[in-house]
DNA sequence: TGTGCTATTGCAATCGATTGCAGAGCCGGG
DNA sequence: CCCGGCTCTGCAATCGATTGCAATAGCACA
């Protein structure tokens, strides 16, 4: 018991102090190197296996844990994946979080998530996750401002998005196909009958709001409607009170839209409120369909109509591209896209002549 | 430029290399451990105030940023907090862990948050954020087996718990008033001439299911309801489905119940299914309260009367009491409770005789 | 001018694990 | 019988930051 020093006390106090490698090392009369390769996936066949059995016998008597602090230090990596998420309290995120999360806990790795929305700057948020150590980064940012990219570039960071796509098209990402689930709202509406279609947009710097936004447009006119007939309102933001005022407006126009397609199921409650402001019946007046599927969206009154993306499937994606990324293999699929699916509810019926 | 070593190259290749504290100190012509002084604001008044500013200038015209790493090993905390959540999926859950996650990140702690449900043993999962070296827990799980506790306490760890109690009620904790929010159910329904009134309740090895089956009783005793008049059935789990097949099972009784009360707003989304099933209206045949005031309630058909409970502030509260046990203070009030709220919406009405 | 302080700074050990290199022991072939 | 080669283990440096102790300088006061 010769090992406490004079001069510096152990800065853990006597208290707990978990076993060290030494300890195993010392009850099984072998060099601390020793332990490290034999409990080493990687190393263990430098080590006799009989040895490598008493000293796997001996760290699970002592109950022995490895210490990722030192281990960080030493290999200079953390094991730590940072998640910038816009807003944990959005119900679609979730799904996309323990999709990431799973995975990347499979593989060793713990994910610490960060909510941009109420902290400050999300560079600075960035920097204390670089100062964590993080050995890459997954943004699921809404607002995927320019400067963070280049930031996450320069620390030469392996960084994926996810529910995002960067304009450049630089960074790889998992995400839904818009314009597809456009396609499928605005086809759907137009089979039953439906010629005044109008879209709540979603904020137009976020990319599903633009590619949304996008993707209704190029279906209209695929479809040979007139753009006039296809009135936008675009939002600043994806909530609830958002996509009311938009709706307002958009039923202020001369020729009242008879179906409204938001870009958000957020937005389209917002519909909904609009709707019942004006005293409007839905689907009986006007048809709407919503966008992500988020959890309840079928109990409703009524329910809603929406196209569901693969949000689970996202987040694993994301994080297969990250790992892949961390392995040192650059994956040929840079940007993963999902299918999208219509979920057909009580929103939307024929429009009668 | 004599710092490369003969033997051992640097881990972590040519590339980026964050500048440390050595690279300042060089800078700035003094020793590391005056660098490190500095820029820690507990031992700055050691250093001379040109200097420090000089170390300041160096340092951020350098880019430095402390090694976490590094730190935590010698000083043996790692500034990281873990958080065990049931299910992240449960929209309930979000606002809570975001009023943990803010006062944390305030005072520099970060957290990992890990999802029980869908991973192997909490056993495991607690070892892991042990390994690496977490400062704390907050415990947030729904099924709190004693052995987890135990174990927590054996790693000598500080520990709370959020919506949640232990048994025996060792463990600081923030929850909810369960037996308050039943209380005002039960007294809603009353006043509004409920006599027969059902209770849907969660699973009894939950503190929420069983606290409030007991909150829901006494209230049925203190309005001097008899108890044949009050029956119960519990569930295995917080699931819709479950909520559905418990409250068939109150319906098919021989008094029907004309109001039901559930333990969470899931189980009574599921009552809804079975009302729906029996061809029973709600609010007309049967008023419904729920527990919790989970996102979008409000939106459903009936728009659900349901108990708010302050999932934020417990949130807040849990990490106040966590961030008093790291400071080694050991707060007064080791069980803080939040009152719970009625919000009254469209699923009850008075009961006509 | 000498003594005693205090305010600063440097030194070196240390946290726990990893890993390149060196050395020991052993085997078989020539 | 010797040597090349292989397997296994020990040694020691190292990652970056912290901190108790020692040392120095500067200053005041007698």
């Amino acid at each position: 018991m010769k090992r406490t020093s004079p001069s510096t006390r152990s800065p853990r106090a006597a208290a707990s102090s978990r076993p060290t490698i030494k300890d195993v090392a010392a009850r099984c009369d072998v060099h601390p190197s020793t332990v490290s390769r034999a409990l080493s996936p990687a190393m263990k066949h430098l080590v006799a296996g009989d040895v490598v059995e008493r000293i796997q016998a001996a760290a699970n008597a002592l109950g022995y844990r490895l210490n990722m602090a030192a281990k960080g230090l030493r290999t200079g990596r953390s094991g730590l994946i940072g998640v910038l998420a816009p807003d944990i309290a959005d119900p679609g995120f979730p799904p996309v979080l323990s999709g990431i999360a799973d995975h990347l806990n499979a593989e060793g790795y713990a994910t610490i998530v960060v909510d941009v929305g109420s902290k400050g700057s999300e560079q600075d948020l960035v920097d204390r996750l670089i100062a964590r150590g993080v050995d890459g980064l997954v943004l699921a940012t809404v607002s995927l401002r320019d400067d963070v990219v280049k930031h996450c570039l320069d620390a030469a960071l392996p960084v994926v998005l996810v529910n995002r796509v960067d304009a450049a098209g630089l960074l790889p990402s998992a995400a839904s196909d818009d314009a597809a689930g456009m396609r499928l709202a605005v086809q759907h509406l137009v089979a039953l009958g439906h010629r005044r279609i109008g879209h709540v947009a979603g904020p137009q710097h976020i990319s599903t709001g633009a590619r949304r936004r996008a993707g209704f447009e190029a279906s209209i006119r695929a479809a040979g409607l007139s753009a006039s007939h296809a009135p936008v309102e675009a939002v600043e933001a994806y909530t609830r009170a958002a996509g009311r005022e938009a709706a307002l407006r958009l039923l202020a126009r001369r020729t009242r839209p008879t179906a409204i397609v938001a870009a958000n199921d957020l937005l389209a409650l917002g519909v909904y409120d609009a709707l019942a402001a004006r005293g409007l019946a839905c689907p009986g007046d006007v048809s709407v369909v919503g966008h992500n599927d988020m959890p309840f969206v079928d109990m409703v009154a009524p329910p809603l109509t929406t196209v569901r993306i693969a949000q689970r499937d996202m987040g694993e994606a994301a994080a297969r591209l990250l790992l892949d990324r961390l392995a040192g293999r650059e994956a040929a699929t840079d940007h993963i896209v999902l299918a999208p699916e219509l979920i057909i509810r009580g929103s939307t019926i024929a429009y009668e002549h």
